[in-house]
DNA sequence: ATTTTTTTTGTAACGGTTACAAATTTAGAA
DNA sequence: TTCTAAATTTGTAACCGTTACAAAAAAAAT
């Protein structure tokens, strides 16, 4: 039994085919994919994988705290299957997005009443690797 | 002289009246409108106004410094007319959109090398109204 | 005033996402 | 296993926010 089928079934989630795929694929690989680079990554094993599956799918991961959305900027949707507190980073020059750990307690004075539940960090710069090349 | 011309002109950007309009409405309206809330408010006293320059016009206020394009979800963008440091939380509920202060020095650990510019939080929740009704 | 440049406008195109109905797959019962 | 009902997947078409583009308008320069 695989790992993406536990979880899956965990949350009371059927396993099916597709979408233990997508789990498996989010949780190997580490960079951010947009929908398309996973479209295009999974469409080798699974030539019948539809787009629409695809968005249905990731919005099931997410709501049911399996994988995160990160909209960096409002013209892509990226995701991440580590969905272990911590932040990303993206390069201005070469749009790599990158993880940074964050603190134990990061102190947020939310406004007065407000219950927060989770936090999103965004922070854009230059990466080590771009910054070497200018 | 009004204090959208101002602005404007100190960072070379010609002030017209749709530039100076937006401008404005950002600056007195600090509810984090997206698109279509700032053309529907602004339709009245400019009808020609049309949603091609609302939107070069919101990105060339972003790109200038002068406004701030808020990602909080990846199904609108907002914008926000206060470019100073500060951190903003969604309610799950009622969807607003409200500031919080950031800390000072906000100590991030971005990875070695990362040459960090700017930063983004967002944080969701219940807002306090929505979590008295409740 | 006239010319040149810049900006605005409206329409059409574009592209990512979603709605929908048919086809397929899955789970459970017989 | 086979059958049945329910859930899921698929492909197409629609949808909608955004952008491209060329003509019209406005602003600046001559």
């Amino acid at each position: 039994m695989t790992e993406a089928k536990i979880l899956l079934e965990e949350r009371g989630i059927r396993p099916t085919q597709q979408r233990m795929a997508v789990l498996r694929y989010l949780r190997d690989n580490r960079n951010h994919p947009t929908v398309d680079t996973i479209y295009s990554s999974l469409h080798d094993r699974m030539p019948s994988l539809s787009r629409t599956t695809l968005y249905n799918t990731l919005r099931l991961l997410s709501s049911a705290g399996l994988a995160l959305s990160l909209t960096i900027e409002g013209d892509e949707i990226r995701f991440d299957g580590d969905t272990s507190d911590h932040g990303h980073c993206k390069c201005r020059r070469c749009g790599g997005v990158f993880d940074f750990p964050l603190p134990e307690t990061l102190p947020l004075d939310l406004p007065d009443g407000f219950l927060g539940e989770s936090v999103h960090i965004y922070a854009w710069g230059t990466c080590r690797r771009c910054a070497s090349l200018s």
